[in-house]
RNA sequence: GCCGGGAUAGCCUAGAGGCGAGGCGAGGGACUGCAGAUCCCUUCCACCCGGGUUCAAAUCCCGGUCCCGGCUCCA
């Protein structure tokens, strides 16, 4: 059994076979950079990269691409606003950006085009669509004519005739028909421009994702993504520019994740009602908010809460402690020269969850049901670690080694399984641990207190079991 | 109007014809000097409503109700 992804072009969920054996291309809509990132972009940035993370893992080599909109009507009215250079403006938000993705250990992609470095890709690609007569020249710029375009609609399901019935569509001075889109904008004084051989402009907003992406990925390529709000018009025209182009299927698989809702409304620039990612930094952990985008499916809409990222706060505290279970036990566990009933049993939990793990990922990519997994196999290891005194190693390590494949994964727990214990502070440690069990001894409470309080401002905290004290760092 | 997604125990999320879904929260217990962690038990076996198909429906079909999104710049 293969992958499975959902499919936006055709509505269902379909066997993953990529067009080259073993390699995937994919290209990820980026942001135009004119504000601060928020939430939502957070949602669908993290939500792909669990997927090519997902894909990584099961042994694809992945060429991601994700562009960014570095000229536009936005940036340029942003920078009036702010008495800021539009470039200078879009490099800030755009250094911005790679800031929060690497904040939230979002993979980085392969390559990042940029607009404004594409320019004479794009001139090309629209004198390409003119030769071919689906572009054509106004008064203000260069057109697509959409009825040229046959297959128009097939990705949003929007018919040409609604199109213009319900007037969504603006008819511009120089188009020819109101649902045409702008290819090249000519310049207006004082706007950004370059020349080209429709006189001094800048491209439209959806050639720069047919140019960039077929330049780095060729004339077809696997997975396109992006935020919901791009089915229309965004890539219904890459569509029918870049098939207009070619002639034939340009992308294969379109993915599209669900909008971050707050109070039962999309979150986004427009309405006003984000939350910036460095805000949400300043609070959480980095994983809790990777774990409170996973606990739902990518595709379903993702209401933010409070209780939401407390709830995911919870879980990952869980999780790290089971973690911190296994590896102090692995420091005393033993050899197996023999099972009994709860080694079997432990065993076969971990060994059914995992299965369920990847079960759920190869089914378009159901992170929240892969959640479950991971919760039964640390269930099952405490549980294990509860009723036997003496763990046997080959247990434990297929736990271990279970976390770890997670962490690949969703991305979380990554500097932990990096970091070794801490040098010469654990030296340090266990004999403060030392120190504190014979004050224990000695019921002199109030020190011991004081040293595992002091521990724990230092993020070091002490647990007393009944097989002595261990200690962790304070992860969340 | 057109296209699409939903309604699952106190809460959040999966599932998709038949095995008491996972987590959170709450309560109780074990272990503890305390704290923490963990385990065990409980939270009266949940699926919007009305029909139908079926030996069997939360799941399929028909008809409702309510909620949400897109159709305009948006991840």
């Amino acid at each position: 059994m293969g992958i499975k992804v959902y499919n936006t072009l055709t509505r269902q969920k379909e066997e993953f076979k990529p067009l080259r054996d073993g390699e995937v291309r994919m290209y990820v809509c980026g942001p135009t950079v004119y504000d601060y990132t928020h939430l939502g972009h957070a949602r669908t940035y993290i939500a792909f990269d669990v997927i090519r993370r997902y894909l990584e893992h099961r042994g694809y080599t992945v060429l991601m691409v994700m562009n960014f909109t570095d000229i536009d009507d936005k940036i340029i009215r942003r920078a009036n606003e702010t008495g800021e250079d539009p470039k200078e403006l879009a490099e800030r938000f755009l250094r911005y950006f790679l800031e929060d993705m690497a904040a939230l250990k979002v993979k980085p992609a392969d390559v990042y085009p940029r607009v404004t470095e594409h320019i004479g890709d794009i001139i090309d690609f629209v004198k390409k669509l003119q030769e071919k007569g689906y572009a054509y020249e106004g008064s203000d710029g260069v057109y697509f004519e959409v009825r040229k375009f046959r297959d128009y609609g097939k990705l949003s399901k929007v018919k040409l005739e609604d199109l213009v019935k319900g007037a969504r569509v603006e008819p511009g001075e120089g188009k020819k028909n109101p649902e045409d889109f702008a290819l090249w904008k000519k310049a207006k004084p004082g706007e950004p421009k370059w020349s080209s051989p429709w006189g001094e402009g800048r491209p439209g907003w959806h050639i720069e994702c047919s140019t960039m992406s077929t330049k780095y990925l060729g004339e077809s390529f696997d997975i396109h993504g992006g935020g919901s709000d791009l089915i229309f018009p965004h890539h219904e025209n890459e569509i029918a520019q870049s098939e207009a182009c070619t002639g034939h299927e340009w992308v294969h698989y379109w993915l599209h994740t669900g909008f971050l809702m707050v109070n039962g409304e999309k979150m986004s620039k427009s309405l006003g009602n984000f939350i910036t990612i460095r805000e949400m930094l300043k609070r959480y952990n980095p994983e809790v908010i990777r774990l409170f985008v996973l606990q739902r499916h990518y595709r379903s809409p993702l209401d933010y809460t409070e209780e939401g990222i407390e709830h995911a706060k919870n879980n990952l505290e869980r999780l790290y402690n089971t973690l911190e279970n296994i590896r102090v036990a692995m420091e005393k566990a033993e050899i197996s020269f023999r099972w009994g009933n709860e080694e079997f049993e432990a065993y076969k939990a971990v060994r059914n969850a995992r299965e369920e793990f990847y079960r759920a990922m190869d089914d378009d990519f159901n992170t929240a049901e892969a959640l479950k997994a991971v919760f039964e196999v640390s269930n099952a290891v405490n549980r294990y670690l509860t009723r036997v005194k003496a763990p046997k190693e080959s247990i434990l390590r297929k736990a271990w080694e279970f976390f770890r494949a997670v962490s690949d994964v969703f991305g979380i727990f990554e500097d932990y399984f990096r970091e070794k214990k801490a040098g010469e502070a654990e030296a340090l440690i266990k004999l403060l641990i030392e120190v504190r069990a014979q004050l224990r001894k000695e019921r002199n409470f109030a020190l011991a207190d004081r040293i595992r309080a002091e521990l724990r401002q230092l993020g070091i905290q002490l647990e007393d079991t009944p097989q002595g004290t261990v200690w962790k760092k304070v992860k969340v």
